[in-house]
DNA sequence: TGATGTATATTCACTGGTGAGTATACTTAT
DNA sequence: ATAAGTATACTCACCAGTGAATATACATCA
């Protein structure tokens, strides 16, 4: 009991996440989500109502994991802050040079459905983002930074930059450039603003 | 007269150009194109050989126009190179802000095509990216910067994460927060390495 | 001059295939 | 038996690409 729905859902769920990030969104039909799921189209539309929903469930189903991923990348790092910042592109360099890798999956998804400013599941991307975001302007809050929402922004920026440029050129290099910007103005951040009696961070 | 081919190609072009950035590569059929641009999907036949051979001449035409436009922004800019610099992110930034903006038609393609790396559009993208960082590392160059090429990809990846981050939240303020962090790191640039001798850049 | 040939440019109508989404019926556990 | 879940088989629209024919321009030869 309380398992209405052992599988099928769950199974849908990982053949979208594969084929949509791996292929793109309108590349990947739901026949093809169908089959690898080893099920039928019917039952992908007894369990989302449409295309449009499994794209949003798709990324619903990224947004906590990447940022846990996120998180564990930082506060797992060695060092000060400008290396805890630097390790998440580190990191991403390490991932870009999987086969598999294909960007972002949220920046892909909001490429790809640009023409559709209110989809779902751009909304969904842009509420993902905007979680980093905040909860990197929280970090720089906890030791005192000054502007931390600019300084984090900046940070963002380069993020999303990296995984662009190194889909682009196929070159997971670029991460290690972004680490190099984010750590230089973390570190910029620190020496003007540690901020009010306290000099020193470590 | 002695106009034998007046238009169609153009035509194909210019219809291909607005509907491929407004839309989206996969979005987009040959019949829309040729309806828009008032002949026959058979004639677009005749011109190109495939869609994929469309979309490439589609980049193709966007290649030096934006290159053009990037050196303008810059060379017609007032105060010193971090302002120069700056200026190329405040232009996106108005550009942004027009309703029928959609991001880098660049970007976009890759990220829609990422599953096809050796598809021949991926590579003019890369190409266009490529000779935009190497223009900006020249200009770094020509004023005896530390470390050029360093700083031009730093300046290349705020740029495209303006690009992604600003599609994403459809928020053109983003394109400032890069322009900030790209001046700030020009600025700290100049004063590391003005360069041999001349201690002060002004 | 004019008839004919040849390359360029364009159209209409089509094919084979796939896409999103659905009508209907079957199955199985409670 | 009844409701959740799944399947078969379908509709209708669209899409990349093609076959065959036509139109136009220009050249060359008689």
């Amino acid at each position: 009991m309380s398992r209405p729905t052992p599988n099928a859902r769950d199974r849908i769920l990982t053949a979208a996440n594969k084929l949509f990030y791996s292929e793109g969104i309108r590349a990947v039909s739901l026949d093809n989500i169908a089959e690898k799921a080893g099920i039928t189209k019917k039952t992908v539309y007894y369990h989302f109502k449409s295309k449009d929903d499994l794209v949003e469930a798709y990324l619903v189903s990224r947004d906590q994991p990447n940022l846990t991923l996120y998180r564990k990348w930082f506060s797992e790092a060695d060092g000060g802050l400008p290396d805890k910042v630097a390790a998440i592109f580190l990191q991403i360099a390490v991932s870009a040079r999987h086969p598999k890798w294909k960007g972002c999956g949220f920046l892909r998804t909001a490429a790809e459905l640009a023409n559709m400013p209110g989809h779902p599941a751009m909304k969904v991307g842009a509420a993902h983002k905007k979680k980093f975001e905040i909860w990197l302007t929280e970090e720089f809050q906890a030791v005192d930074l000054e502007q931390p929402e600019a300084l984090a922004r900046h940070i963002v920026l380069l993020l999303d930059g990296a995984f662009s440029t190194i889909l682009v050129h196929r070159d997971a290099d670029y991460a290690e450039a972004a680490g190099n910007a984010a750590s230089a103005l973390v570190l910029c951040a620190m020496q003007k603003g540690p901020v009010s009696g306290k000099p020193s961070v470590k």
